[in-house]
DNA sequence: AAGCCAGTCAACCGCAGGGGT
DNA sequence: GACCCCTGCGGTTGACTGGCT
């Protein structure tokens, strides 16, 4: 029963790559390329190795025009931006990247990225639910959705970004205010989570505008002003919390 | 010096989907 | 349409490393 391996496991080194493994793999697709399929290129190649394992091996690691590591402010903004707007594609963010790989940015998504938003949202939240006793926040009257994005009101020392957001998503009326969903009242970050909260959910933190920057902003600019001064963050949120399409509902 | 722990990243696993038969 | 093979992708694991106690 279950799946096909697709190799002899017993047949098939597996593990990390040794410097003559890299050479013959390396010293096979500089000669031939991938002429072929990779599952027949470890025979070609005199590799015991998956053929699999050769792919990811050249393709994350041995290809020549890929770059490690040393991620700039610049790629963790877009890689913020990327991943706001289409969640965890890894290799469609990666493709927006000069030479970068899919594995290298989910890596430095899992590592560093997302601790530090996880960082900056557990500080606005504290913030933000220690000074109001309400548990809703103060949305305004809908307003029609800006066709230029706005200059931005708190730049963020924490993110670089230089757009602002707004989020696409049902929300309900009760006559006086606007009502966010509650994953939103609880964690207005969820959806930069990714899979588990808001995204998966139909939540999708999208631009105002598509340049390049666009997405993360949101997130950044309101634990900024959330944990400097909350009178800010209320702005801010006046300024951009509201619903972006038809799908407001009034109860 | 030794043990522990957290961070990092290469590598593996399993699934989805495309193409060929 | 059903099946098989292969590739590509995203999630996860585990080895390694450096810092801390």
């Amino acid at each position: 029963m279950g799946r096909t391996p697709c190799c002899e496991r017993a047949a098939v080194k597996r593990g990390p790559w040794s410097p003559e493994e890299d050479d013959a793999l390396r010293d096979y697709m500089r000669r031939y390329g991938n002429n072929g399929s990779w599952i027949t290129l470890p025979h070609r190649a005199g590799l015991r190795r998956c053929g699999k394992s050769c792919r990811l091996r050249w393709l994350n690691y041995l290809r020549p025009d890929i770059r490690h590591g040393g991620f700039t402010d610049e790629e963790d903004a877009l890689i913020y931006s990327l991943y706001s707007q289409n969640g965890s594609k890894w290799s469609l963010i990666a493709s927006k990247l000069e030479r970068r790989t899919d594995n290298d940015v989910k890596n430095h998504w899992n590592t560093k990225l997302k601790k530090r938003l996880a960082a900056a949202s557990a500080a606005a939240a504290a913030t933000f639910s220690s000074s109001r006793t309400d548990s809703i926040l103060p949305l305004p009257a809908p307003t029609p959705a800006p066709t230029h994005a706005h200059p931005h009101p708190h730049p963020s020392p924490l993110l670089s970004f230089s757009m602002p957001t707004v989020k696409a998503e049902t929300y309900t009326y009760d006559g006086g205010d606007f009502l966010a969903p509650a994953a939103a009242l609880h964690d207005p970050f969820a959806a930069a989570e990714g899979s588990t909260s808001a995204a998966s959910s139909g939540s999708n933190w999208s631009a105002v505008d598509n340049g390049p920057a666009d997405g993360g902003g949101f997130f950044a600019d309101f634990c900024t002003a959330a944990a400097s001064d909350l009178d800010a963050a209320d702005q801010f949120l006046t300024g951009f919390y509201y619903p972006l399409d038809p799908t407001v509902s009034l109860v």
